[in-house]
DNA sequence: GCAAATTAATGATTTATTCAAG
DNA sequence: CTTGAATAAATCATTAATTTGC
């Protein structure tokens, strides 16, 4: 990928010595090495001391190679990551406020319950991404252009394009403005 | 299915607003709604905020009947079933695994640089707490289960996840004994 | 053809995590 | 250590598709 390079890159480092997979660029955890550094973040641990970190790599050799500066970086990383992804969240979001539904009664209580659900915002895929991806919104397909709107319909909803186009057609709906500006 | 549960049941819904068809069960886009929102997702949008949802909202509800609410959970939805089939894809098709980690010695002055780096250890986020709620470790998950497995890593480690996942059930490890004990 | 029966989709709720504030 | 906010995952439940016996 990145690594093209041609000069060093891949280990200026003296390691990888031994010959072999040559592929010592980096380490390249295994599924169980993941799998057990998760379930150690997940049951607490952050920051592993050294004498943590050297444990826990001995027992994760097992799967692969791996060093304690990898365990060290790991948990670095993770919680970094974690952290990030949670900060996205908040950052770009809130306006919050109040949007209440039609149905009143119903003890699944509407405003409150929903207010209380659906209150945030940003998930954790594309995190600023959005709001610069949304600029490419195809937007002239939403409110004009009805032939392309439909194209794009039998692309994503083949089943349901069926009479969609020629309701656009004879109900005259307004602009359906979905686009960035009103996003 | 299995359903069969007698007990109550269908919602006590009370709600639903103003007459009309009576038949409020639940929301039932129509083919331009659902247009609308697929194109929403696929320009990026996943988790739209209370004002977007709003906004949608209204420019859907031109199409027909709808609340903000059903926004909100079309997205969440779709959003968790795309993943959903996303992950299933990888579980099925379990790539190559290409593990051969040959680089053996590369100690990259490990210790050394190693030990500077992270040799301050504890005190900052858990110091004790992890002794203790290291015990929960659920260890019994590290060599089985696969799938599960490969959930955490498309989650954690998207882009490392490329390889092996099958090491653990063809390998038999050593039990692997990270828990308090060994910490 | 057409309903009852069965299955597939998908809307709506609940539960479990994680970070961070208190 | 406790609690609140914000999801994602899991699950429940209802509606639409589809199948099946007549």
């Amino acid at each position: 990928m990145e690594e093209g390079m041609s000069g060093f890159s891949v280990r200026a480092r003296g390691g990888c010595g031994g010959g072999g997979g040559t592929k010592c660029g980096r380490w390249n955890p295994t599924n169980e090495q993941v799998k057990v550094l998760t379930d150690l973040f997940r049951s607490g641990l952050r920051t592993p001391s050294t004498d943590q970190i050297q444990k826990i790599s001995s027992q994760l050799s097992f799967y692969g190679k791996i060093e304690s500066k990898n365990v060290f970086y790991w948990f670095q990383n993770h919680k970094a990551r974690e952290r990030q992804k949670r900060r996205r969240v908040l950052v770009d979001e809130p306006k919050d406020d109040g949007i209440h539904f039609s149905c009143q009664d119903n003890n699944i209580t509407s405003t409150k319950h929903f207010s209380e659900i659906y209150n945030y915002n940003q998930g954790s895929e594309q995190p600023e991404r959005v709001k610069e991806t949304l600029q490419l919104f195809p937007l002239n397909s939403l409110s004009e252009s009805e032939s392309e709107k439909l194209r794009f319909f039998a692309e994503e909803c083949k089943e349901n394009a069926a009479f969609s186009y020629n309701i656009g057609a004879e109900m005259d709906h307004p602009t359906l403005d979905l686009r960035l500006s009103f996003l």
